[in-house]
DNA sequence: TTATTTAGCGCAATCGCTTGCCAATAGGTT
DNA sequence: AACCTATTGGCAAGCGATTGCGCTAAATAA
């Protein structure tokens, strides 16, 4: 059908095997004969077919991208658009191909993930979520197949090459913000606590709280999905307290969003009646009415990294477990208000 | 390395050419010997090797999904998570992969499309934006690679296949409910014109307004970046008008959001001051403040569709092309108000 | 009993490319 | 002139499946 390396070859007047080193600029080829080649090869419009490289030399040039199950509304969280335009852009240029999961709920998500790994689509992957006694992550270790996580590895955390941000100590550094400001009463709203990135803001929440000696309250600290019911519950549970708080930590930009909105059904104001803080500097996150002071975690910059070093770790087999840290930066806009 | 179909073979003691059509489940051969093979295949922990399949059957069983290249900042907009999540969910049940786009400018997708269909890395693709004079639709037709667009093709529409909402109308019958709510002075923002989803629901903006009589003025329709900017300029040139508007048709949601945000800032409240019609209806567009009166167009369903055309596309070579439109419903919320 | 079918499988070519190894030519050394 | 050593490039064996065709043995027909 298509053009093959032979047709090249015959135009060329050299060996399939001339071509093939041709393409891949092997020094061993004369500049003149490559010159011929390469012409050959324009004039038929010739283009490797990646199948049979792939099947030649053991390996794709594809890497898999895994989002949580698609069931969970997570997935409407633009976080994720971003992180691939992150992995996208490296991709692009090492030529590589992204693979994205497609698994509706967890089961799916795991043959998905075994499809590639057992078929050999996928060089090796990257895991854009991190939960608790995940058993993707333990497949991918028992089968010793490449990959990375963004988010911190919920164990073997030693020997898994992460790239995250310092969650806990960003939240410790925004929980202070708002304590600075005079606030006493503070909640934390966080998504599943399965998910290490709420463990890991919750105990920055923790710390800050003790560090500044200030009383915690277990009533403060409500769990919720992330985006579902908009943050209703949370939010219910806690004006209705003798005591409701003054200010809040919540998780996550998308989470802030469905709080502020049920507030206001509460009629409580932001920022007069309770500032929040908040995660991820999403797009959304400034033009929302407040604009949200909220930790910017640099989530292109997450996704440039992760590929990176899974791209690193294929070249050289036994590349070392890293772990990346990426800084974040606390943007300061108007949900937070001072105290007086 | 890994377990071949010859292992297979000779450990149920037959050829490989049987254990292949076990696979394939060829009714020429027996029950019996199906099952010793099959055994065989969960004793050796056998998995075929997509590549070598591939390149046998000269098919990749995956799809490309392109996306707007990702220096605009459209890719932000959840629409694009939200497509994907019904593509992938026909693409799990037909066991289809799923390749995605990483072009970062639109030169750059343009090489990854045609390395896609060049080096046989997808056996269709989806396209999820459609504008004018589109240099990769250009390309997919001269190459007579099969494609569907979701949304509507800036030409040669009757000879590709594509899903999409008759805009239109839906734009007609929402602008119509402003005036059925007492508006005159309707203005329009849009995305950049060269999206043909713009155009539509900009043609159907007008001719609602032909048909009810009302006066088309020029200065009340802006265009503006998706995202970008907030729609800032949108709102500073509406309201420094003589004669602002009193309501707004706006082509996305999260324009919406950008603009009434903006409108805050100008002291223009929604809906007491202006009222506010979009399209999408993105999970965000009901937690907003107001909940935004907006067009369910379905995103979900435009997926699933989509892909379902495309597979049935690649089933049958010689499928007609089609038109698949995807009914709309318009959310009444709060974002409206009728004038007195 | 012999001739024909019909299952049920196996042979071997093929898909398009890579790569270890060998061959040939050329230039350089003694 | 005989011998080496680079350079260049070709041969052919894979990579792991699929598939047209042919073969054998059992079943049915004559």
């Amino acid at each position: 059908m298509a053009v093959t390396i032979k047709d090249v070859a015959k135009k060329a007047d050299v060996a399939p095997s001339t071509v093939s080193r041709v393409i891949a600029d092997n020094p061993r080829i004369s500049a003149t004969t490559k010159k011929r080649v390469r012409k050959a090869m324009k004039e038929l419009g010739y283009h490797p077919n990646v199948n049979a490289r792939n099947l030649a030399v053991r390996s794709t040039q594809a890497i898999g991208v895994i989002m949580p199950s698609s069931a969970e509304t997570a997935l409407q969280n633009p976080f994720f658009p971003e992180v691939l335009r992150g992995i996208g852009s490296v991709a692009h240029e090492t030529e590589y191909s992204l693979y994205v999961s497609t698994g509706g709920n967890d089961e799916q998500l795991f043959e998905e993930v075994k499809r590639m790994v057992y078929g050999n689509r996928v060089d090796g992957m990257i895991l854009l979520y991190s939960r608790d006694n995940d058993p993707i992550m333990d497949f991918l270790i028992q089968e010793n197949f490449p990959f990375v996580v963004v988010g911190k590895p919920y164990q073997n955390e030693s020997q898994i090459t992460y790239v995250d941000n310092d969650n806990i100590s960003a939240s410790k550094e925004i929980t202070k913000h708002l304590i600075d400001f005079g606030h006493e009463h503070i909640a934390f709203i966080g998504g599943t606590t399965d998910l290490v990135v709420t463990k890991d803001r919750l105990t920055g929440y923790l710390d800050a709280l003790r560090e500044e000696g200030i009383e915690y309250v277990d009533d403060y600290v409500v769990h919720d999905e992330f985006l579902r019911s908009s943050g209703r519950k949370a939010v219910e549970q806690l004006f209705s307290l003798e005591k409701p708080p003054t200010a809040m930590v919540i998780a996550d930009d998308m989470m802030s969003l469905g709080v502020i909105n049920m507030l206001e059904e509460f009629g409580v104001d932001c920022p007069e009646d309770v500032s929040i803080t908040s995660f991820n500097n999403l797009y959304l996150s400034e033009i929302t009415r407040p604009p949200l002071t909220t930790v910017d975690i640099q989530i292109y910059k997450l996704g440039i990294q992760s590929a990176k070093c899974l791209i690193e770790q294929l070249k050289s087999k036994d590349e070392p477990a890293k772990r990346l840290i990426v800084p974040y930066a606390i943007k300061y806009r108007h949900s937070t208000r001072k105290l007086d």
